[in-house]
RNA sequence: GCCCGGGUGGUGUAGCCCGGUUAGCAUAGGGGCCUGUCGAGCCCCAGACCCGGGUUCAAAUCCCGGCCCGGGCGCCA
């Protein structure tokens, strides 16, 4: 406290308790005004009254809007007669920060719901409800669980570039950035800069950060701009190191947020609960014979689509209770060059899905310098390109591998959200770059 | 990028198929009444058919184009 947000307040003799928030509602019944604010904690109600009040209170609520900011100083009811709220208080002083418009564009009460589209145009507004807050609550929750877990089990937080110079991986569209006078990139993901610090000999690590794709995709589950928690591990013995990993994490996360927001599990209705583990995991090629049984047909040695993934899921399921499944062993002609091949066909390359959706892709990486030449070539490109990351494989690195898990994906399914929107403050898509 | 669906007061919707009233309702807004409201209540007021073209005596309604939005697919986290 102090400086000039306190000044003019004076607690009086008898003391009181100062409070601030936000206007919810005004309900002026004449001889009686109620001023309900809202903070990011609780509900708190201002109770006038004609004769006991001061008028100057009066007339200073009788230009008060919803929406409005102020701080108010005064006696807590002990027995308080209002039911919808945390606290009720008769003020002594109000101090009013900010008059908000009178005119909303959105109404935070949501008496009346806005559509998406409407809310992300006014997001400031959107954030102020409590459902909407419980979600970046939760999602940091999740966060905290999941960083403290890795740090309690070695990993070290590091920070790799954003801008890149050559596009990272084929497939995923890149956004372009001017360079001083080159062209660079925005990163997809941090994968190959991560592996470059595994072989500079940091053995445990995660980067948390943003990634951007250039993707036109117009889905509930896609932004142009996500956050990631990356990990990669050095001297593992298979792709099953990097699961059990990713496994206890997610766990760890979870945990957290049921132990700390349970608050906020029920104002989003969600019932949660720490999956056990392992993760059930299902293999190429029996993916294959799995989604035979269930009525798809998907050619042998392909990738799966979309549909495949909610059948998977549906499987796993039924035989083992689980939202949380790896996919490993995909075919290695559908995954990047740098993944380890089991054999000629297939690959040390694992998806973990969660209720039908991917949320990361990960697995053993491919640490042997000839080898992961041949790859490039493989994959029918030149190595020439790769030459700033594969000539350092040349010169000492250790088996490693790990993955990345897409934050807004896990946050959305984990609370059965309906648009992953819902789960970044200020979503960027292919339509959207503002507010 | 391809395929579907949709744009009505600030917000959310009805009306559109089957063209023709003052375009209805809720909520927010303005004014009034009310001493315990809590989605407060009651009375009054103001406020809208995405843009452009076409068909027609007449278009929110039918047709075409554009813009915007949502969903499905592909790609992926």
């Amino acid at each position: 406290m102090g400086g000039r947000r306190s000044e003019g307040i004076h607690m009086g003799e008898e003391g009181g308790v100062k409070v601030h928030g936000w206007v919810s509602e005004i309900r002026d019944l004449g001889r009686i005004r109620f001023v309900v604010i809202r903070n990011w904690r609780e509900k708190i109600q201002l109770t006038l009254k004609r004769g006991v009040t001061p008028d100057d209170l009066f007339e200073l609520t009788d230009d008060l809007t919803q929406e409005s900011v102020i701080e108010a100083v005064g006696e807590e009811v002990a027995e308080k007669k209002a039911k919808a709220v945390d606290r009720e208080i008769v003020p002594a002083r109000i101090i009013v920060h900010s008059i908000a418009h009178p005119k909303l564009p959105m109404d935070p009460n949501w008496k009346v719901p806005a559509q998406l589209p409407t809310r992300l145009d006014n997001r400031p507004l959107d954030l102020r409800r409590p459902e909407v807050q419980a979600v970046f609550k939760i999602e940091a929750s999740l966060i905290h669980g999941m960083e403290e877990w890795l740090r309690e089990n070695g990993f070290l937080r590091v920070f790799t570039p954003a801008i890149i110079g050559a596009a990272s991986e084929s497939g995923a569209e890149v956004f372009r950035v001017q360079y001083f006078d080159r062209e660079a990139y925005l990163r997809q993901d941090p994968q190959l800069h991560r592996q470059l610090t595994i072989i500079g000999g940091f053995e445990r690590i995660y980067d948390l950060g943003v990634n951007w794709r250039a993707e036109l995709s117009h889905t509930p589950r896609h932004l142009s701009e996500f956050r990631s928690i990356a990990v990669e591990l050095a001297f593992i013995e298979n792709e099953q190191d990097t699961m059990r990993v990713e496994e206890e994490m997610i766990r760890a996360g979870i945990k957290r947020v049921v132990e700390e927001r349970s608050k906020e599990l029920e104002l989003l209705n969600v019932d949660l609960e720490v999956p056990k583990a392992p993760f059930p995991e299902l293999r190429f090629p029996k993916v294959y014979d799995i989604l035979e049984e269930m009525g798809k047909s998907v050619e042998y040695g392909e990738d799966y689509d979309t549909e495949s993934e909610r059948l998977l899921w549906q499987y796993v399921k039924q035989e083992y209770g689980a939202d949380f499944f790896f996919v490993n062993r995909f075919p290695f002609k559908v995954k990047p060059f740098y993944v380890m091949k089991e054999d000629e066909t297939w690959a040390r390359s694992v998806d973990l899905l969660y209720k039908g959706l991917e949320l990361s892709s990960g697995g053993q990486r491919e640490h042997r310098y000839d080898i992961l030449v041949s790859q490039i070539r493989e994959k029918g490109m030149n190595p020439k390109s790769l030459e700033w990351f594969t000539k350092f494989f040349a010169y000492g690195a250790p088996p490693h591998g790990g993955f990345a898990v897409g934050i807004e994906r896990l946050t959305m399914k984990m609370l059965d959200l309906p648009n992953i929107k819902e789960a970044a403050l200020f979503p960027r898509d292919p339509e959207r770059v503002l507010p």
